[in-house]
RNA sequence: GCGCCCGUAGCUCAGUGGAUAGAGCGUUAGGUUGCGGACCUAAAGGUCGUGGGUUCGAGUCCCGCCGGGCGCGCCA
């Protein structure tokens, strides 16, 4: 695998410098000084070339020199190096920029290897190998199976499974994990509501009134009702049974509606079952011979001011019943067992007063707090024609995650979600959503990619093959253009991994989509006039087609040979 | 009151301490005898909430204020 151009230019910097260091044009560094991290950036203007590095100025300090002189020194050391016989230096021209730059074009052949590598290794192209890789559970979504997925599980859905995908090609080990609970009051509430319809009789107060729930009477199965009846009169517990299969029920209609997403979760874990495992008073015993737990007012509690919360949380409350907690701090012992090194919880924003106790469990409990990460997502305001739609999910009042999604289309609502940071508010007007479809730009990049497909498609039938040596391939204007957006992809890929974020990606996805635009203008590519042009701008729009569709499936968003 | 998050173009949102702050939509003015016009070119549009500070350099980091969201349960 071929690395990155940013990383050939940070080599080839640091090459420089330490040559300029060794023969005396530079000073070392003084031993306190921390090592500059080398910084290769994109510059704005074109005019300051591919990539630049403010180096020069970073080491003015500690060198005690005026910064453009430290940069003429590296900037006319790159290029000696570029000189070198057999080297295989990316740089073409490095030059000197007030206060302190360095701007850097990059040679053809370099971007020649780039091009050539994708055509070769089309499936690798756009992952970027970890240096270790870790297995990481990720945990999102996790609503209880009382309802159908609403608008406000999307949010978590999607950054999940997006923050999935970009860890999978950042070369981690992924298991996407949905943790639901089967037996507790929420889940007996809704049996009761099953129950109390079956019988005819109205919902009680705090049951479930939505649609769902009539058709779930409907289809309890007999076996259940007369399990949970004797001579027709419900039992003690059938309030319970009949919401345990309600609660299955609930569960398979929710995995239908993520797998419609293109969300796969791996395993799903149940409350109840950690509790029956003993999971949860092993990890209380843990915490105990630690001396991390007290008894206080009848109640079990964790010492999480210990390790710097507000308040201590209670485990067990005074009549002897876990708390949600209690559960949480036994699932964390149970996901390390099965050898994760790291864990990932996507919570919503609501939830980051819960975050210190669980981290801080973990911590007593001997597990590296930063492998415990929880990664909190903002609301989202839904909103149709301006007025914010309000949402009860026990009142029956809410918008499905599949109405939603019949509304607005998996691939739209998959890039309205990448394209925002996770940390920050939204509104998701649907009918804004749904006029604008046409204008979305998720069609704008896909279109692009269908266009390609049209021109590969219309090659083929005109006998032309894309090139297979690119030397002087990317002379032209419009080549070189196209060929420095689609050589990014790995960067990119890189970035959204460092970050956990995914709005570089769709931006780099419309950058291209935009690059391949003016390409077509400029460049045509099927000329039976010009057989070699023809090949050789073949094997470039395959090489965007390539990343296009790359750069869509990381994102989980289809890529159309045509539309 | 305390804690966390947010405030950037008319709207929805990007912007690892770098050079003249960007994109999509919307608005305005143009463009195709040719590989897909779901396209292209250009223009207008900004006191980056606000006041200080840090430094060669701040939308970005620190502090104060203003405005908004969320949390501060033996709820989940």
């Amino acid at each position: 695998m071929i690395p990155t151009l940013r990383t050939q230019v940070r080599d080839a910097i640091e090459r420089a410098w330490q040559a300029a260091v060794n023969g005396g044009a530079l000073p070392a560094l003084p031993n306190d000084a921390p090592r500059p991290a080398i910084d290769v950036e994109r510059p704005a203007e074109p005019e300051h070339g591919d990539l630049s590095t403010n180096l020069a100025m970073k080491l003015a300090r500690p060198n005690r020199r005026a910064p453009l002189e430290i940069a003429t020194v590296i900037a006319a050391k790159l290029i000696r190096d570029k000189s070198q016989p057999g080297s295989a230096s990316p740089i073409e021209s490095a030059e000197v920029a007030a206060p302190g730059f360095i701007n850097l074009r990059l040679t053809d052949a370099a971007l020649e290897r780039m091009i050539a590598g994708i055509l070769a290794e089309p499936a690798s192209w756009g992952r970027v190998p970890a240096a270790r890789p870790r297995r990481v559970n990720v945990e999102f979504v996790s609503a209880n199976p009382t309802g159908p997925l609403t608008i406000g599980n999307a949010r978590g859905a999607f950054v999940g499974d997006l923050l999935c995908r970009v860890l999978e090609a950042g070369g981690q080990d992924v298991t996407r994990e949905y943790y639901f609970n089967d037996s507790g009051a929420q889940v007996s509430h809704l049996g009761a509501s099953v129950v109390a319809i079956k019988a005819g009789r109205p919902v009680p107060e705090e049951g479930y009134k939505g649609a769902y729930v009539e058709d779930l009477a409907r289809e309890v199965p007999a076996d259940v009702w007369e399990a949970a009846t004797r001579d027709g009169v419900e039992t003690e517990g059938a309030a319970d049974a009949v919401g345990r299969w309600a609660a299955a029920r609930v569960r398979q209609g929710i995995e239908a509606s993520l797998e419609h997403l293109g969300v796969h979760f791996d395993v799903w874990t149940s409350e109840a079952r950690l509790h029956e495992e003993g999971w949860v008073d092993r990890a209380i015993e843990r915490l105990r011979a630690g001396g991390h737990v007290y008894e206080q007012d009848g109640a079990l509690w964790f010492r999480s001011t210990d390790f710097g919360d507000d308040k201590d949380r209670v485990i067990h409350r005074s009549d002897g019943r876990p708390t949600y907690f209690a559960a949480d701090i036994g699932y964390v012992t149970e996901k390390f067992s099965r050898g994760f090194d790291h864990l990932i919880y996507i919570w919503g924003s609501d939830h980051h007063g819960t975050v210190a106790r669980m981290r801080n469990a973990a911590e007593a409990m001997g597990y590296p707090k930063e492998h415990v990460q929880v990664l909190l997502y903002s609301w989202v305001r839904f909103v149709r024609d301006g007025a914010e739609i309000s949402m009860s999910k026990r009142a029956g009042e809410f918008i499905s995650l599949d109405e939603l999604l019949a509304e607005v289309g998996v691939d739209a609502a998959r890039w309205f979600f990448a394209s925002r940071g996770h940390t920050s508010a939204i509104d998701f007007d649907i009918e804004l959503a749904k006029k604008q479809s046409n204008e979305n730009p998720v069609y704008y990049v896909q279109y692009a990619h269908a266009r390609i497909a049209s021109i590969v498609r219309k090659a083929a039938e005109a006998g032309i093959v894309p090139a297979a040596d690119l030397a002087g391939a990317l002379a032209g204007p419009a080549e070189a253009a196209l060929a420095r957006v689609v050589a990014r992809l790995p960067e990119v890929v890189e970035d959204a991994v460092v970050a956990e974020e995914t709005q570089g990606i769709t931006a780099f996805a419309t950058a291209l989509a935009t690059a391949f635009h003016a390409f077509y203008r400029d460049a045509r590519v099927i000329d039976p006039d010009a057989p070699d042009r023809s090949a050789a701008r073949l094997a470039l729009a395959r090489a965007t087609q390539i990343t296009l569709a790359n750069t869509l499936a990381l994102l989980g968003i289809s890529a159309p040979e045509s539309m």
